[in-house]
DNA sequence: TGATTTACTGAACGATAGGTGTATAATTTA
DNA sequence: TAAATTATACACCTATCGTTCAGTAAATCA
């Protein structure tokens, strides 16, 4: 067994918490003061367990983004791939009172300060969710539902950024409906590139 | 004519040196000493011109919303009011290699960290340039060319996430085209709900 | 139990942040 | 030219940042 003293936290913990602190004020925001009180762990255990406030944030934003990962997952793998995955994806995003924004979208904002590591994590992550659209999209292609010239991956670029923004203007107007929004939008979508069944 | 000693800067050169440096680092990375050397204005006198960093953060602000209500102003308010303007706008955005994103943006991702003026003035700005989306496609439905039930406040919203979110996804992304994006979205706006002419 | 290893505590570190005071230079009025 | 006014240059202040260190407590091994 190891010896020595045992530790008096449990990582996992710490890091949601540390998580919790980073999403809210971002990686300049939280000081390491701030760190300190809401994980509980004091500043020496922080520096070897984790390295530093970079390392700390790094497996913070790895927290995150499994979180994350599992919830993208289950609304936009749902078998059969459909275009309603996405916006019931868009629809189950709540907006309310103590919303404050994505993590992920904070870190891209402030790339010049955060780690670099963590800046690619973010960027992986969202080209992952890129093709989590496009799977979603191209069935639609594949089982006739619009035509095969359909402009999927403009869509898919869209879908990102309007994802991306409405964690930024979810902010000062949130009484957004984004499920409407995306609803909308790919009503349009299988509007206007519908086949043509009348031929 | 006053008395004293002259004042060696125009106070419009500094505001937009400063308000260079705050776009591309933001609020908290904009360090006084990076605002001193930039703008060629001692802190001294930056102090007695402004009152501050805060003081100075929300007059370069204010200049980088009359730089951006021109810009705005001048794809989205071009007569007549017509989609076209909507994706035109979308089309102008350059996301060159040395686009840093939008100093709106930043300052609404941060907003515990700048001076709560600065926030209501970028809320203020964006509910003005829903505005002028609402009116082109109110134009849309004026004109007959969608019906009078399109949703079209849903759109503004959408558009309004969309533009955010382009800015920072333009980032990691930059090859993205945004007038392709606002096009494929647009026309499939229009399609969806055009006035049906043959009955 | 004594030696060793590991973790915790609290204070202190150097660096630098934003902000300010003092002395000097420049300009105008009288 | 002398007094008054205003801007500039430069050093200094306090607070706080992230980081680290010595000293102590707890756990294991022999």
């Amino acid at each position: 067994m190891a010896r020595g003293r045992k530790k008096q936290y449990q990582k996992e913990e710490v890091l949601l918490k540390a998580m919790d602190v980073f999403w809210r004020k971002g990686y300049e925001g939280a000081h390491l003061k701030e760190l300190v009180e809401h994980t509980g762990l004091n500043r020496f255990s922080l520096y070897s367990e984790f390295e530093g406030k970079e390392g700390l944030f790094c497996e913070s934003l790895e927290q995150y983004l499994t979180l994350a990962r599992h919830a993208y997952t289950q609304q936009l793998s749902k078998t059969p791939a459909h275009v309603d995955n996405i916006y019931q994806y868009f629809a189950s995003i709540d907006f309310g009172d103590d919303y404050h924004g994505c993590m992920m979208v904070n870190t891209l904002n402030n790339r010049h300060a955060v780690p670099g590591k963590a800046f690619e994590m973010v960027s992986d992550f969202i080209k992952w969710v890129r093709g989590l659209y496009l799977e979603n999209l191209k069935a639609e292609v594949k089982h006739g539902r619009i035509i095969a010239t359909s402009p999927i991956d403009t869509w898919c670029d869209l879908l990102l950024s309007f994802d991306v923004g409405l964690s930024i203007s979810g902010v000062p107007f949130n009484k957004m409906n984004s499920g409407d929004m995306a609803k909308q939008a790919l009503d349009a979508l299988l509007a206007t590139h519908r086949v043509n069944t009348y031929i």
